[in-house]
RNA sequence: GGCCCCGUGGCUCAACUGGAUAGAGCAAUCCCCUCCUAAGGGAUAGGUUGCAGGUUCAAAUCCUGCCGGGGCCGCCA
């Protein structure tokens, strides 16, 4: 239809009526919201006028006369400041019928991302524990996010990266080192510092079988390493098992770990250091609670101001060795290096202060060739009715992702963390939404995909021939409100894709089924909607291949959510 | 103190990135099952989009300043 405006616009062009070279970006062809303006409305002439040095509703009229010459088009009409209302011919709107049918499960895919390859990197935690809900959501985000961008025809790597470099993995080892004593029947105390948790009571079992006695009674200094590694192991092993649950496969899982000894961090500060960017200096005390404890040091800093930074940010501690942020530059110049045209990182909210600097960085080493998108989700606050279940490790009420999945199951998980925007909290009700009832988002669009394939069955039953040739039949306003829901699909997927918001997909679903139950309750009140006419094939095959286009929507709509349809409830 | 995110009917949230009279669901009131799944649908009521300015044909959306909530802020990850 934007294509359709575009041809008239050209027209008129080439008429004189309007000047050459006016930008048309902003123009935007979009359904009525109100169903009294049409079935779309178009922007152009407000867009158009200052440029064109003409009244907003002159260009309208002489738009619109063009507009209506269009065989697909029922009326154009001038409103409002200038906006043009269209109504489409019903022929053009059940042509949309054909036009899904056709593409089937390619409806709605588009090669926009031109094959760019995108990197999204989410969940990454700490390999220390089971994932929490909170880890769950960057889970799904980041999951239903990637498909968005391959559905939008970009080439999309998932990417995990696991944190096995730094302190809390020789906390993660201390602590199965007290459970592999406790294998061998010794009483051991979790000072503070140690991670308490039981999931590592099979971890210290484990290793009991694995290495007998060996290391009963030695110094930290000679298991160390190798509790280390074979517990990051073990809770890799674990995670990977929780992703699962969600329908979550990593392409790659890349070890923070493996950077180090082999010159890889060395070279990617070396690459700043090239470009000016490292300095030894001293850095001002933080603003607010001033540490009793200050003192000025001197570290290895990276100049991140230069891109955008609010100060610059330590590499190396003051004893030489590096802080954290020096192997996550490592690791997003390695990104980079791969080739990839765009990063995305999908965080926690704790790591907000983080962004900036990150970005600073990928800017400094891909010399603003890549551009990083970083995807901060808020706090899930875990409610069962009125009761917030606390997340707590010291009281032993952790609830895990994986407790999650067992009691309410894994699409309803994914769907409910889709049902917020990433940046707002989300509270997420384990009672509610077990409900079956429209209250409960899930429930009411596998609702409708299962109720669709009800009709399907009944349709096959009654032996009706399903061949569709003619869609005339097909004529009432809530049938095509239905239509024109549908053809908003590949668009809706574009702008969700663009702006990297998944959630819309998850809205449009609920809107969209919506629309169907309202279309299935007429029906009872006038038999003529219902959609198997016993009587009348022709009809019944009209209205059949209605369903089965907003069946291939739905479908569609949960294959990016990650989520499966239901035959049958 | 600084930086980031958020303030939308009683409650939980949308709003296609600047479009027309701001939309859904809960809760409230009233209707609809001899009929493809009522596990659903329809109707009514409810709003100065935190406040005050600004930008323009047009602002919930962009800018500035306040108010309120959350997160983060050197040698933790």
């Amino acid at each position: 239809m934007r294509q359709t405006i575009f041809d008239a616009l050209a027209a008129l062009i080439n008429q004189n009526v309007l000047p050459a070279g006016l930008e048309t970006h902003n123009v935007v062809v979009e359904p009525s919201r109100d169903p009294a303006h049409g079935d779309m409305a178009t922007n152009a002439a407000l867009v158009l006028s200052r440029r064109a040095n003409m009244p907003p509703r002159d260009i309208a009229h002489a738009l619109a006369d063009v507009l209506r010459d269009d065989v697909r088009i029922d009326t154009a009409d001038v409103a409002g400041p200038g906006f043009i209302n269209l109504r489409l011919s019903a022929d053009a709107w059940r042509g949309v019928l054909g036009g899904i049918l056709a593409l089937g499960n390619a409806y709605g895919r588009s090669d926009w991302g031109n094959g760019r390859r995108v990197n999204v990197e989410y969940v990454s935690a700490n390999p220390t524990g089971p994932l929490h809900v909170g880890h769950g959501r960057g889970a799904v985000l980041g999951d239903a996010l990637a498909s968005l961008l391959e559905f939008s025809g970009h080439d999309v790597t998932r990417e995990y990266y696991i944190n096995d470099g730094g302190a809390q993995v020789d906390v993660l080892a201390r602590s199965v080192y007290l459970r592999y004593l406790e294998a061998h029947g010794q009483k051991v105390a979790f000072a503070e510092g140690t991670y308490p948790g039981d999931y590592l009571v099979s971890v210290g079992k484990a290793l009991k079988d694995r290495v007998g006695d060996r290391f009963v009674g030695q110094n930290e200094n000679v298991w160390l390493s190798e509790i280390r590694d074979f517990a990051t192991d073990a809770m890799m092993v674990m995670i990977r098992a929780d992703l699962a649950l969600l329908g979550i496969t990593m392409d790659v899982f890349y070890s923070e770990k493996s950077l180090y000894g082999t010159g890889r961090v060395e070279a990617a500060i070396d690459d700043l250091r090239a470009k000016g960017l490292i300095y030894e200096g001293v850095l001002d005390p933080p603003k607010s609670k001033m540490p009793q404890d200050w003192e000025p040091r001197k570290q290895t800093l990276f100049k991140s101001t230069a891109h955008g930074d609010d100060v610059d940010r330590p590499v190396q501690k003051s004893d030489g060795s590096w802080t954290y942020f020096a192997p996550d530059i490592a690791y997003h110049y390695d990104k980079i290096s791969r080739g990839f045209d765009e990063l995305i990182d999908v965080f926690g909210a704790d790591h907000g202060g983080y962004v900036k600097r990150m970005k600073a960085a990928v800017s400094a080493l891909s010399d603003g060739r890549v551009p990083l998108d970083v995807k901060l989700t808020q706090l899930v606050k875990l409610k069962q009715g009125d009761a917030e279940l606390k997340m707590s490790k010291r009281a032993g009420t952790f609830v895990t992702l994986r407790d999650v999945i067992d009691m309410v199951g894994a699409d309803v998980t994914r769907f409910v963390m889709l049902t917020r925007k990433n940046d707002a909290p989300l509270d997420f009700d384990v009672e509610k939404v077990r409900e079956q009832s429209k209250d409960n988002p899930v429930f009411y669009v596998h609702y409708a995909y299962a109720r669709i394939q009800s009709v399907l069955r009944k349709a096959a039953e009654a032996g009706i021939d399903l061949r569709v040739d003619d869609l005339s039949p097909i004529t009432d306003s809530a049938e095509f409100a239905l239509i024109i829901k549908l053809s908003e699909w590949p668009r809706l997927v574009e702008t969700a894709a663009q702006a990297r918001e998944p959630h819309r997909v998850a809205f449009y679903l609920y809107d969209l089924a919506g629309l169907f139950h309202a279309l299935w309750n007429r029906g009872n009140t006038d038999p003529r909607l219902r959609f198997v006419q016993e009587a009348d094939a022709k009809t019944t095959a009209a209205k059949v291949a209605l369903l089965r286009a907003t069946a291939i929507v739905i479908s569609n709509g949960f294959d990016i959510l990650g989520i499966d349809p239901v035959e049958k409830m």
